[in-house]
RNA sequence: GCCCCGGUAGCCCAACGGCAGAGGCAAUGUGCUCAAACCACAUCCAGUGUGAGUUCGAAUCUCACCCGGGGCACCA
């Protein structure tokens, strides 16, 4: 055997190849069919990527896993949309521009033709014609467009308020961007400032956030639901609402209602509007004072959890509405201004945080529910559990928590004083930031006519020419510096007005750029209305992990709205989605400093594209972390070349008639085709590949001990393999299929028909336990009956002996698989 | 503190409540070779984190605990 006859060139193949796909553009989405309700759709869909350098690892990864599902749904004979893009709006370009001197443009779109040049290579089955980038003017004027929009339905707004500000970045971030009070992006610690900023009205959308999420429980993975549900934060409860002498009244949030007879004291978010309202003349300097240090703190300060109880009494009184008594009402930074209505009703007895701040300001305590537990007031432990109603009037003597609650809040809605209510822990989506490069909001400040938006015809709103320097962070937007840019006439009276200077963030180019691709050349609207319900929803979305709450509950947001406004007729955006693990080395995340870095590049020079790929999708279950230290792409690399050699040993002719083949290796390869599509379809890729693996094996061993390499089942287990083996490593795939003496390209061969007949064995092993271990293994044919089973078990001579003239007690069937003996 | 997910050979991972091992890596041996690589064949290896429970039968279901990963957290 000569050497050729061994091994494939893996990189003369991928030029082979490439210049023949891209000549036959097998995966282009056609519209009018599933337009037409010709052939059912599918929708499968990768969060696209920033143009930061070039692929790595991990896009190699999520790329590989998704076209495994992407190729065979086509195989299965759906219509399927296939789309890739970039969201290529975004801070690094921003810097680099800055480093560089030159405009963002130029590193993000030289980056895009990189990643474009490695996906080629990387063989994936994108319908490019769809290719859409959002910084684009023909992409962001819809995003500009849709933001006019959701302003109409009224969920874009502008409020003053405290928000989380960058200082490295020079911007604000929305709450999701701030982890550990720590900016997500670049690490520095997150400060406050009190700025005018618009906002996405999210929590309009809530209710329906949180309870979609039962809906997704099953099709997308478990811990993103975990962490959306997290996000979210559904809490059950009561408002309830405290008279004030000489003031409105004010309402607080409870989710105890039924210790509101302990309640002996209020407090007010420090940095509430309503603290400043209520404060008395008197006490109106001790708050401002306190406020100054408030105001200091950033949320790192804040998350410390055991720091001591501050605040100040605002000089007025609350009435408690079930006892009458007055109640101080205090001021305190413990309280959050944005969660609930800013303010409390404090039962010090059963709440930990407020024991704390009755014991600093020597409030009084007040046990209403005995839980057997010392009394709080001495030992300065709150309880917090069930127990018998003491001090609280009519839920005296009761010890049933949830019947407490209804029965107070029942009282609190006679009275007029409250109602049962849910509340939620999601805030208002704050999207703009202080910088470049993003979509500038289609706004203009008129000193006549207020907010006036753009009109329709005038967008987009480009933006205006700046590089280098001119984008250096200086904590307000770069384009106010663009004076020719930032005055115009007002649309509304023509007299002098101001552009906005604020673009958005850049999660808003993403949250609907999956609707864009059903017709992204489309510049009459956003995305076409009847395509958009045609394709989606999205039926397979895969991405990573970091966008489980943020990415993905704007995307579900924005759906949402857009239905609404009648623009779509789905409600959720992704049926099924998939997370994706990291890719690590040796136990660590890949980086500079570890020094442990491995570049995808250098991989795919010395393994090949289609070794690469297939080690990313064998390696684990999808969403498990693959570390690169404990695979083998070495080890993928023998195993294509030993799948390829197969093709060369085939030496019947295609087009064979196969059902003369060897029945042995025909059940294997249908059985293997039968299974392997059942475990695509739950997305276990892993598993896939080690099926084709055993295939692989049984065709060898008939080539070279069984049947023979002329015998028909042969032929049509290899071609199974490089139909199968498309799904991962198209090239090898592609060079089987022609050595097979077919045309290109496997992928538009017939998905293999599975033979039912073939599915069945002809006789199959019947275990026997006694008391549920193994004495015997019977051959039975399969169909044979329980009575039949239970009587050749009993019949034979090893389970006698093992029965030895015991009793037999029960004996349970399943036929024909298991006989269990109890004696 | 609350909420999710996981724990199976040296390693990565399989196993409708029914024989714990499919596949791969590593290791060892044999064949091929002058030798090595490649290739082929073979061998080795766990009783499923711990403890209870349900069941004829538990890796699988239930409960508690331990360990690891993730989400939320002064959220009333």
């Amino acid at each position: 055997m000569s050497e050729t006859d061994v091994h494939y060139d893996v990189h003369a193949v991928e030029e082979k190849w490439l210049p023949v796909w891209e000549k036959l553009d097998t995966f282009r989405a056609d519209d009018d069919v599933v337009r037409s309700g010709g052939r059912e759709k599918r929708y499968a869909l990768t969060m696209f990527p920033y143009p930061s350098g070039d692929l790595h690892m991990g896009h190699a990864e999520v790329l590989a896993l998704h076209d495994v599902i992407a190729r065979y749904w086509r195989f299965r004979g759906y219509e399927v949309l296939n789309p890739m893009g970039w969201d290529s709006f975004g801070l690094p370009a921003e810097n680099a521009a800055i480093r560089n001197d030159e405009h963002p443009a130029t590193y993000t779109y030289a980056n895009i033709e990189t990643q474009l040049a490695s996906m080629k290579r990387y063989g994936l089955s994108f319908d490019w014609s769809r290719r859409l980038h959002t910084s684009d003017p023909e992409y962001y004027r819809w995003t500009q467009w849709l933001f006019l929009k959701l302003r109409e339905q009224g969920l874009a707004y502008r409020k003053n308020s405290p928000v989380n500000w960058c200082p490295n970045d020079q911007t604000v971030l929305a709450n999701e961007q701030v982890v550990d009070g720590a900016c997500e992006r670049c690490g520095a610690e997150v400060t406050k400032r009190e700025l005018t900023q618009w906002y996405f009205r999210t929590t309009a959308y809530a209710q329906e956030l949180y309870d979609r999420l039962d809906d997704l429980q099953s099709a997308w993975i478990g811990k993103v639901v975990n962490a959306q549900r997290n996000w979210i934060g559904r809490s059950e409860g009561a408002h309830v609402t405290f008279e004030v002498e000489g003031h409105e009244p004010m309402t607080v949030f409870t989710t105890r209602p039924d210790t509101l007879w302990g309640a002996t004291f209020m407090v007010v978010a420090a940095d509430a509007a309503l603290a400043t309202e209520l404060v008395s003349d008197d006490q109106r300097q001790a708050l401002e004072d306190y406020l100054v240090d408030v105001r200091k703190e950033t949320d790192i300060d804040r998350l410390a959890t055991d720091r001591p109880k501050t605040g100040v009494f605002l000089g007025v009184h609350a009435t408690n509405p079930v006892t009458g008594e007055q109640m101080p009402v205090w001021a305190s930074d413990y309280v959050l201004a944005d969660y609930g209505t800013g303010a409390i009703m404090a039962v010090p007895a059963h709440d930990q945080r407020d024991l704390d701040f009755a014991r600093v300001m020597g409030l009084p305590v007040r046990r209403v529910v005995d839980t057997g537990e010392d009394n709080p007031e001495e030992s300065g432990v709150a309880t917090t559990g069930d127990g018998v109603y003491v001090n609280s009037g009519p839920l005296d003597g009761k010890s049933d928590k949830a019947a407490g609650i209804s029965e107070a809040i029942a009282i609190l809605e006679r009275n007029g004083h409250g109602s049962g209510t849910i509340n939620f822990r999601l805030r208002d989506w704050l999207l703009s930031r202080q910088r470049y490069w993003g979509a500038p909001i289609p706004i203009v400040h008129c000193p006549v006519d207020g907010e006036v938006p753009v009109p329709e015809d005038q967008l987009p709103v480009e933006l205006p020419e700046l590089r280098g320097a001119d984008l250096k962070p200086k904590g307000t937007s770069p384009l106010g510096a663009a004076t020719d840019w930032v005055n115009v006439a007002c649309p509304a009276c023509g007299g002098p007005a101001t552009r906005d200077t604020d673009t958005m963030d850049t999660f808003v180019d993403s949250s609907w750029y999956f609707m864009r691709y059903v017709s992204p050349h489309d510049d009459t609207q956003a995305f076409d209305t009847e395509l958009a319900n045609a394709w989606g929803p999205i039926d397979l979305y895969i991405g990573g992990d970091e966008h489980a709450v943020l990415h993905l509950l704007y995307a579900r947001f924005f759906t949402k709205a857009l239905r609404d406004a009648g623009l779509l007729d789905w409600d959720e955006p992704f049926s099924a989605y998939l997370s994706q693990g990291k890719v690590i080395n040796n136990g660590r995340k890949m980086s500079k400093s570890l020094g442990n870095g491995v570049n995808l590049g250098d991989q795919l020079a010395e393994f090949g594209v289609d070794a690469v790929r297939l080690t990313l999708v064998f390696a684990s279950p999808p969403e498990d972390n693959i570390d690169w230290a404990d695979v083998s792409p070495g080890g993928s690399v023998r195993f294509l070349q030993r799948a390829w050699r197969l093709s060369g040993d085939v030496t019947s002719a295609p087009g064979v008639d196969v059902s003369t083949g060897d029945v042995a290796l025909r059940k294997i390869t249908h059985k293997t085709v039968h299974e392997i599509a059942q475990l695509l379809e739950s997305y276990r890729f892993n598993v896939v590949v080690a099926r084709t693996m055993e295939l692989v094996n049984a065709t060898r061993k008939a080539i070279d001990s069984g049947c023979g390499p002329a015998d028909p089942a042969v032929r049509e287990a290899t071609e199974a393999v490089a139909i199968l083996l498309s799904l991962v490593a198209p090239y090898t795939a592609e060079e089987m299929w022609e050595r097979l003496g077919h045309e290109p390209t496997v992928a538009q061969a017939a998905w293999p028909t599975v033979d039912p007949e073939l599915l069945v064995d002809e006789s199959v092993t019947a275990v026997v336990q006694i008391q549920g271990k193994v004495r015997a293994r019977l051959e039975v044919s399969p169909g044979i009956s329980e009575s039949d089973l239970e009587a050749a078990a009993l019949a034979d001579p090893a389970v006698t002996k093992a029965i030895d003239g015991r009793q037999v007690r029960k004996v349970i069937v399943r036929a024909p698989k298991l006989v269990n003996i109890v004696v």
